[in-house]
DNA sequence: GTCAACAGTGTTATAATATAACAATATAGG
DNA sequence: CCTATATTGTTATATTATAACACTGTTGAC
């Protein structure tokens, strides 16, 4: 049964409430940016709604069409400005191997980018597992090499992907 | 000095005599090639050692360009298939957040793909941390995540670099 | 309030990366 | 040699992203 499980990141858990995750996603950018006195306006929260709108990543190009669909004559500056933003602001994500864009599940925290990419839903859930951060910062130090920033971008099979072909 | 440092990777150790990394590869190309019986055609194998001429990864395009100073009409799809091959075969890599290539520093072993991008001289070397790739596997294993493939892109700034602005 | 300064958006054009589709050629195996 | 298949050539186009400049809206000084 899914509750003797251990626990997955919303983003990996089918049943999770999702309108929960948008507002909550909403709020937070809400305040992080009212904290950091900078302006969250109707595009670019517009944009943050539309990628949160899955927990799958969305590319540029088809915001770009959802945003047109809702009478927004919006071309590509509009949207990779927004994008921009929200990921100087730490609102959204890239993710390299897809060129797409998924929602931050802890905007404001310092973390690692980690993600677990489904191959078969799409979906992409970050996780935060200090232990790899810690392998990864004790190699880079041997090294002598001065750590900046890291991404690890895991592909394979979610666990409900995998019960449903069962 | 730099014997007695933690032994680096070729690509992060600045004396290393690169023409020997480049006759390795294309060595090493070769026979995997033949024990595979698959092709390490002209075009393949002069693409691979454009690719091998650095240890900084090198875009399409910038193959493309070389290829056309040799005389060759390289169009898009000539280096990108040579490019599917050597990916296809382990012999080149792609990293994903520059949309560019290297050479695979140990073709043929199974290994995970674990890079550290310095943003200075843009040098990118292949490590293979069995720690990494061990927190990785447990964290994916807990989440009942089955893992196909993983990438590690560490940005940073390597030891000679940092030496050098001392 | 008004105006200047700046942040944000609109608009046009184009760069950079990658693939589709089909024709021509080279290679290996019968 | 000849056919089947792999490889390469060629043309066109898709996809992702940015440059440059004009316009608009917001904010703060006065």
């Amino acid at each position: 049964m899914a509750q003797r499980r251990p626990s997955l990141p919303p983003a990996l858990s089918r049943g999770h409430d999702h309108h929960q995750c948008v507002h909550d996603a909403l709020e937070a950018a809400d305040q992080l940016c009212a904290s950091r006195d900078v302006r969250l306006t109707e595009v670019r929260r517009r944009v943050l709604e539309l990628i949160w709108a899955s927990h799958a990543p969305v590319g540029a190009y088809a915001i770009m069409d959802l945003l047109r669909g809702e009478g927004r004559n919006a071309m590509p500056p509009t949207v990779y400005r927004a994008l921009d933003f929200l990921l100087e602001q730490g609102l959204i994500h890239r993710i390299a191997s897809l060129n797409a864009y998924i929602g931050c599940s802890h905007p404001g925290d310092a973390h690692a980018m980690q993600y677990l990419i489904c191959k078969k839903c799409g979906t992409v859930a970050e996780i935060d597992d200090p232990a790899i951060d810690k392998a990864i910062a004790a190699t880079t130090e041997t090294l002598g090499f001065a750590l900046d920033s890291q991404t690890v971008e895991v592909a394979g099979v979610c666990r409900d992907c995998r019960d449903a072909t069962r």
